[in-house]
DNA sequence: GGTAAAATATGAACCGATTCATCTTTTCTG
DNA sequence: CAGAAAAGATGAATCGGTTCATATTTTACC
């Protein structure tokens, strides 16, 4: 039954995401102690570890909170097709890139070095949603196929990972170059996608060396 | 001149980074402290900090060792081209990938880690390296167009940044992912380099989105 | 050679994330 | 409801990266 304690529970795991969330997002990660984020939250330092597991368990928590919505959003985005197929996986990824806007980079740099440093804990939850996008990719490229839209010799399954591969690597950029704007993230990723759907080979030459 | 003073830097320097390679090496990069790195070269803590910024810098300093040959050889093979396009991009990556072998996963996780916690700092050094293999990466297209056997429409800077894109993204995926190992990051990367090349979109269906 | 200035080395102190032995609250059992 | 067990809260202690005031060494200048 919801117990007390279990109320309780709740209760405080919230109270330390908004604490924490308030004080990055104006003072920033790094200046921000678990010690404010427990003071903020009336709590002892060892009740946020009780909590969570390590301070960038918190951001996790935080961003979490945002990505069902982007993925169902996914869902239907999928399901009610686009006619362009380079506009259909822009604009599936768009979604993705909204994610983006919603946090402050620092906060998704600090997930990204997180995840490298704790690779089978925090990196396995974090990696998880790429499968997911992976996932929704793979099943836009069927739709494609299905519809005589995709090269029949090109397996989905990769295509998907390749796409991604455009997505992430621009994420990448992203956080390494605070020169780059959303706005232009989005440009740049839709300009790969492009690159990847069409293909850089000479037309007349394809055959050759086909995977 | 060569004092006594810019000599001892010198091997200073070097005692460090041995110590240091020897260290994380052995025991790994984690439970390998600055005090550890110190003794073993014989230093106080202070003076490691006076000859690098920080403990991932360390780390830089090691890989960056290596990397020199690596961009080098590359060179030599954008100038003696493979036949085939596919072929000759993947070789260039394949070159890259070889740098991946050098050091211990962990390594290349906590200097992804600090260039995202850093990213002005040693993030800007790490990222630096991207850009000069996306600038050997252009010229092989460049070459690849002059003779033929590119997409007239294709343009090489462009694609050139996608295809780094693949291969980035699977090397976050080989950090990610212990099970990945470095034999299987070739042929993915090989993979997702055809399908950038061949493209998705089918080949009847190609102008009516084009970039 | 002697001395002032500059450069460098040193390790104790700082700071913040994390751990842990201990105390408090809740739940369970009779 | 009392008392015991379980769950959870607490903050002092730990640990390691980083800083900094001080000491030492090297260089420059006379």
């Amino acid at each position: 039954m919801t117990g007390r304690r279990e109320r309780q529970k709740e209760t405080r795991r919230r109270r330390i995401i908004a604490a924490a969330g308030q004080l990055f997002a104006t003072r920033g990660y790094a200046a921000s102690s678990i010690g404010d984020i427990a003071r903020r939250a009336r709590l002892a330092v060892g009740t946020v570890y009780n909590y969570f597991p390590s301070k960038p368990d918190i951001v996790l928590a935080i961003v979490r909170a945002e990505t069902g919505g982007i993925l169902s959003a996914g869902e239907t985005l999928v399901e009610r097709l686009e006619e362009s197929p380079v506009e259909a996986v822009a604009g599936l990824l768009d979604l993705y890139v909204d994610l983006f806007a919603d946090f402050d980079r620092e906060l998704w740099r600090e997930l990204v070095a997180a995840a490298m440093t704790d690779p089978s804990g925090l990196g396995q939850a974090f990696f998880a949603q790429d499968l997911r996008l992976i996932g929704q990719l793979d099943a836009l490229l069927q739709e494609l196929r299905g519809r005589g839209d995709l090269d029949p010799k090109a397996d989905p399954g990769r295509g998907a990972v390749t796409l991604y591969g455009v997505y992430l690597s621009w994420f990448m950029a992203y956080l390494a170059n605070d020169a780059i704007e959303v706005a232009s993230l989005r440009e740049q990723v839709r300009a790969g996608i492009a690159v990847v759907m069409h293909g850089l080979i000479h037309p007349e030459r394809r055959e050759e060396d086909s995977p």
